[in-house]
DNA sequence: CAAATGATGACCT
DNA sequence: GGTCATCATTTGG
């Protein structure tokens, strides 16, 4: 897997995560999302910005429910949608909203628990979809505005993909033109739902 | 208090 | 390809 020159990592980590979503979000690809007892590898993920973005959540103004969007970055925005979980990265200085939704992922450790919470699926659709993610690695309501340094998640650098693809964001009928979704090439877990639409790679 | 709303997923044809 | 269960949050009366 060679470097990727457009790469830019400030730090030896983490991407900063301080820049608005729609750069971080690429960066976070191939980083690794850790908890108590699983892991997995990002390879699918879409940038919300705050005021500007109609389709974010942060678009109306803070809410009691979209407040760690507002707050400091490098925590878990965790939410509830149809009875499932998804969760964020939360992006931007602190009182400026922005996130990056992690859409699916590759189980790198904690097989067994992430089976357990997902059975009779075949492990390459362990954390397939961000419902299905969150469920893999046991992220739930109580991890909303968890410190991704820990102890009950973590966040950990990874080698960047070798291709990087950008479409549209899924289900996303406001703002449907930005190519706001970002993917590793051709990985076995990204998204079936409109997987090869109106993508374009990503220099 | 009631109703509408999804950044979904599982299942059906 | 499509339908719909399901539920926290938000918004309107």
């Amino acid at each position: 897997m060679p470097e990727s020159p457009s790469h830019r990592r400030p730090l030896p980590g983490w991407p900063d995560l301080r820049r608005p979503a729609l750069e971080v979000a690429p960066d976070l690809l191939g980083c690794v999302l850790r908890t108590a007892d699983a892991a997995a590898r990002i390879v699918e993920v879409e940038a919300y910005e705050g005021a500007i973005d109609p389709a974010s959540h942060a678009f109306r103004g803070p809410t009691r429910r979209n407040a760690v969007m507002f707050g400091p970055a490098g925590v878990l925005y965790v939410y509830q949608l149809h009875g499932h979980s998804c969760c964020n990265v939360v992006c931007r200085a602190e009182g400026v909203a922005g996130a990056v939704l992690l859409r699916a992922a590759e189980v790198v450790d904690g097989l067994d628990a992430a089976r357990a919470r997902r059975p009779g699926v075949p492990d390459a659709r362990l954390a397939r979809g961000p419902g299905n993610l969150c469920r893999a690695l046991g992220i739930g309501a109580a991890h909303n505005g968890a410190d991704l340094r820990g102890p009950v998640v973590r966040l950990e650098p990874g080698p960047p993909p070798d291709a990087v693809t950008s479409g549209p964001r899924v289900n996303v009928a406001s703002a449907a033109a930005q190519p706001w979704r970002f993917w590793v090439s051709g990985h076995p877990a990204v998204s079936a739902y409109k997987r090869h639409a109106a993508a374009r790679e990503v220099p």
